[in-house]
RNA sequence: GCGCCCGUAGCUCAGUGGAUAGAGCGCUGGCCUCCGGAGCCAGGUGCGUAGGUUCGAUUCCUAUCGGGCGUACCA
């Protein structure tokens, strides 16, 4: 347990003893111990921990919050405080010293890459699914906002303990491959020279262009004297790999690696779709109408009840999904969670109907739904849709902006909230990008080591006390704070939490910088001061690596 | 029409059932003869509107206005 983790705990034990026994000697009446929080307040002014237990037992024990305050207060062992106080509407402040922050320093020098991390998950297996792109182009914005959470998640997830498993659903089956298909064929007849219509609803992007005189390259035209259904056939499958292979790629570029990459159409040849349908139709939830096989969601919240076999005996992508999900809970993950463009919100309902329809509980589906990214160049906004193929690729991004900036730009806004990317701000002053200003920190530290010459002092030679001033208190609080950081933003699912940590971290180093020189003639002071900078150093590292974002020695 | 998300500072966005609501950008003025000035310090009449719950609401509930998205035998 972190040092602020079990000094808050250790809070609560006294606070839970203090409203017993103040029970047992009949100074409150109360049925069950309100469900208060024992954080650190905003204003130092109000100590280093704060709760609000006395005001939340205030109306059932019909007492006055300040009444219940003092109460608590005097049943309180407070002999290892400095200072505890009863404010406001009936705060309790517990002001602890300094001294606890002097341990944090070498822990940290101690764990080093392992600072921050935690057991809180207890090693429970989690998938987190994300991206999922359709293979039939390539990756735009949207698809790199989801790579960047997906990732970024699954780091926090791990660092807090859980067993994680990151996965990419390859929609290689269905209609859109079909479609895909067809516009496939209509640029591989035009290349060879034929005049034939592209499909209205077809894949218009360049890049299937080039797909396509790749394939010609290859096999010629092969393909031309094949019957229509055969010829699609044969280019989706050799197109898909291609594609496939040059998602990979780009993902790998931004510092994505998936555990498992799952096909759409394994599931539709392995017949896991054909027993999901039949284990739904024994559970009574299947029913035909019109030659096609229906799923009463209705029976789950839904407005209307949903296909799962067309008329034409293909199964919609909606089926292929409660399959998938049928077969990521069967591969024995406690927690599975889905990161999703905006844009299928509707779905949501839908799949958690359909999880529990396989009596699996649907809480242990988890959907992150992310808001689409809106585009601005030149000021105006920019549509993004494969079917017009006008969109910025991932590639491009990373080549206008960088992976690093990139990524953590992504991050940075909650997933709830638009993303508006301005390219041109994003190309003419990337240098004032956040991360910068993160990485700075970091080169900066690496530049004062350097300027050391020397090898940094072993934690037990060094006094830890000499550190007092303000900006070196709050720079080891800060430093304290990752571990409970990391396990806040696994609980709520919420990566952006961490960039925002890291800004707060990089800009209390910055400001240590300025009104403390490390590299002092005090000897003693020099030595504390070195390995709180080296503390820093490992802290923003670590934070850096979990966000995909590389942690420079010099810029 | 119905459903989901979002309305917080000039702009882009954090945040919380509590004690004085924050950061970046932009703007203005300062700061090392010394460890990297890509930095630091200072400067602010802002929680869309109206009700409700609560000791306390920017946060929860209802209504309403505005923006986005969804509402296919598409995915």
């Amino acid at each position: 347990m972190s040092v602020v983790a079990s000094i808050r705990d250790r809070i609560r034990k006294e606070i839970d003893k203090s409203l017993q026994e103040a029970q047992e000697k009949g100074e409150l009446t109360f049925t069950r111990l309100p469900d208060y929080i024992v954080e650190a307040p905003r204003e130092k002014a109000h100590g280093d921990f704060a709760t609000n237990a006395a005001m939340l037992l205030a109306k059932e024990a019909r007492t006055a919050p300040r009444a219940v305050a003092q109460v608590i207060v005097k049943h309180f062992d407070a002999s290892w405080l400095d200072k505890i106080e009863i404010a406001g509407p009936g705060f309790i402040n517990f002001y602890l010293g300094t001294n606890w922050l002097y341990e944090i320093l070498p822990n940290v020098l101690r764990e080093d890459g392992a600072f921050g991390c935690s057991n809180f998950g207890r090693g429970e297996k989690v998938q987190v699914e994300f991206v999922s792109a359709n293979p039939t182009g390539l990756l735009h914005m949207g698809n790199a906002r989801g790579a960047a959470l997906g990732d970024t998640l699954s780091n926090v997830l791990q660092a807090a303990g859980f067993e994680v498993s990151k996965e990419f659903y390859i929609n290689d089956a269905g209609n859109q491959i079909e479609n895909f298909g067809k516009s496939l064929e209509a640029r591989y007849l035009q290349q060879l020279g034929q005049d034939v219509v592209f499909p209205e609803d077809g894949y218009h992007g360049e890049d299937i262009i080039d797909t396509v005189k790749n394939i010609i390259n290859e096999v010629g035209d092969k393909y031309l004297g094949e019957d229509a259904s055969i010829r699609r056939e044969h280019l989706a499958k050799r197109a898909l790999q291609e594609k496939i292979v040059a998602i990979k790629n780009d993902l790998e570029r931004f510092g994505v690696r998936y555990d498992v990459w799952f096909k759409e159409s394994s599931l539709h040849e392995s017949g896991a779709i054909k027993e999901t349908m039949e284990e739904l139709q024994q559970k009574g939830y299947i029913y035909e109408k019109e030659q096609a096989l229906w799923f009463k969601t209705t029976l789950f919240g839904d407005e209307k009840d949903e296909v799962m076999i067309r008329s034409n005996g293909i199964p919609t992508y909606f089926a292929a999904d409660i399959a998938y999900h049928r077969n990521k809970f069967a591969r024995g993950f406690q927690r599975v969670i889905n990161i999703w463009g905006a844009d299928h919100h509707g779905h949501v309902a839908r799949m958690k109907g359909a999880v529990k329809a396989l009596d699996y509980d649907p809480e242990r589906l988890r959907i992150i739904l992310m808001q689409l990214v809106r585009l601005y160049q030149n000021g105006e906004i920019l549509r993004m849709s494969k079917r017009s193929g006008q969109y910025i690729t991932l590639t491009e991004l990373m080549d206008e902006v960088g992976k690093d900036a990139a990524r953590f730009f992504f991050v940075m806004r909650s997933p709830d909230s638009h993303l508006d990317f301005d390219m041109d701000l994003a190309k003419a002053e990337s240098s004032e990008n956040p991360v910068y200003y993160v990485q700075y920190a970091h080169a900066r530290i690496y530049s004062i080591l350097k300027t050391l010459r020397g090898s940094l002092p072993q934690p037990e030679t060094v006094n830890f006390t000499l550190l007092k001033e303000e900006a070196e208190l709050q720079l080891i609080r800060k430093i304290a704070d990752l571990p409970e950081e990391i396990i806040g933003a696994a609980e709520s699912l919420e990566p952006h939490r961490l960039t925002r940590y890291a800004h707060e971290l990089a800009s209390l180093f910055h400001t240590f910088y300025n009104s403390c020189r490390v590299l002092t003639d005090e000897d003693e002071l020099r030595k504390a001061r070195l390995l709180l900078a080296d503390a820093t150093r490992i802290t923003l590292r670590n934070v850096l690596h979990m966000l995909g974002v590389t942690a420079p020695e010099r810029m």
